[in-house]
DNA sequence: CAGTGTGAAGTTGTTCACAGCA
DNA sequence: TGCTGTGAACAACTTCACACTG
């Protein structure tokens, strides 16, 4: 049974990205709101706890599809689990991370992961000192003994926290594994394939902001 | 002698924010391109090296007053100067860190900053087991012992990776402290005074891109 | 003619203006 | 009156088009 409709009942509601990147402070504060117990809160007052524009607040929320009434605002609650949903904390979404240092721990501990929507499963590195170990439940594996893992695993998403000169190797492994997407933490530039979702998150490229804003304030002065 | 043009000869120059975020990319492929012996590199070819477009890499190397030859490209030495000049390598920018946890102790031996501007002079938190040890050379020493640092301190960069209930009240401590830039890494927003460079980098952001990426695929197919 | 440099067009996201509502 | 919701104006950034150069 298929329609062939030229427009689909379903439009694919492309949300912009910056929108998405703002859906989990929203739920930050909504989620503190509703501790205080508040039951109506309004896009003004997100607004201003988040120090952004009001219109802007109300843009975002209705691509979750919660409407508001006017004079009063939205209900938290509503809210609070439209953007779960949103954010996929009712599916599961399951992570290997390659490269146990620093901030692979950091990440494996990382409190806000573990309710929001994705799981690390196992972490591998290459350091026999830290292969065997657990980190917050997450036991360290041998990546040299799993670099073909068979078959077709349901692990969507590879995390790369390595070395950058070992970074493109796993990431090619990864692809092998049949990961979906991948969250690079390394400072390069990974090649993968077309169908592979790619996040890169370069934390040098935020103290380059801060360099540079300073670097101003002095010429200002 | 001074010149009293209204157009100042020195412009201020403000750079895009997302030109100055690609920089230390740029950094990255150039050095890895000097590496290699060559001595000339063309827009086109860091533009394929960093999936970004050619024009975007041309315009973006114009902020650094550097000027490339048609046909050849630009000096690979030139730009790796003008770029470190540019992103402060030369300037010292000293930083505390307060929260000496898995995140704090990865920016802290983050090989990246070394050599990139900035120096984490000294970490704090309130963890006993934590204090008076030492990370990659940096002590970790008590907050509360630290509370009110006196006077005016040399120190440009204040970082904070407490867990969100503190990060607050840490962020007024560094405003007293007379820190020109807070980098936060706690998921909340800070209330700062208006002078006051604020970063924030919420890593959970760069997860609900994946994770919406992921649900646009499931629902494609 | 392959590459730089730049003004113009296009795109994306943000802010404004205002209609509708309780 | 204060807030939602939306179409229109605006701003920022990216991509295109093309003149220029060795």
């Amino acid at each position: 049974m298929e329609t062939t409709l030229s427009i689909p009942l379903k439009k694919p509601q492309a949300v912009p990205e910056p929108t998405v990147r703002r859906m989990p402070s929203y739920l930050n504060v909504l989620r503190d709101i509703l501790k205080q117990g508040e039951l109506y809160v309004s896009a003004p007052t997100i607004a201003r706890l988040l120090h952004v524009d009001p219109t802007q607040v109300v843009k975002d929320m209705s691509y979750t599809g919660i409407t508001g009434k006017p004079r009063v605002g939205y209900v938290v609650e509503e809210l609070i689990l439209a953007l779960e949903e949103f954010l996929g904390y009712n599916r599961k979404h399951e992570a290997f991370i390659v490269g146990a240092g620093y901030l692979g721990s950091a990440l494996i501990q990382y409190q806000g992961f573990r309710e929001a929507g994705m799981k690390i499963v196992a972490a591998f590195d290459i350091d026999k000192k830290k292969i065997g170990t657990e980190i917050s439940g997450v036991t360290v594996f041998d990546l040299e003994k799993f670099r073909d893992l068979a078959g077709r695993l349901h692990i969507q998403i590879g995390i790369i926290t390595t070395p950058p000169t070992m970074a493109q190797s796993v990431a090619d492994l990864m692809v092998g594994w049949g990961i979906k997407a991948i969250w690079n933490f390394a400072p390069v530039a990974l090649k993968v394939p077309e169908h592979i979702i790619l996040q890169d998150t370069h934390i040098y490229a935020n103290l380059a902001v801060i360099i540079n804003k300073l670097g101003q304030l002095r010429n200002e002065k």
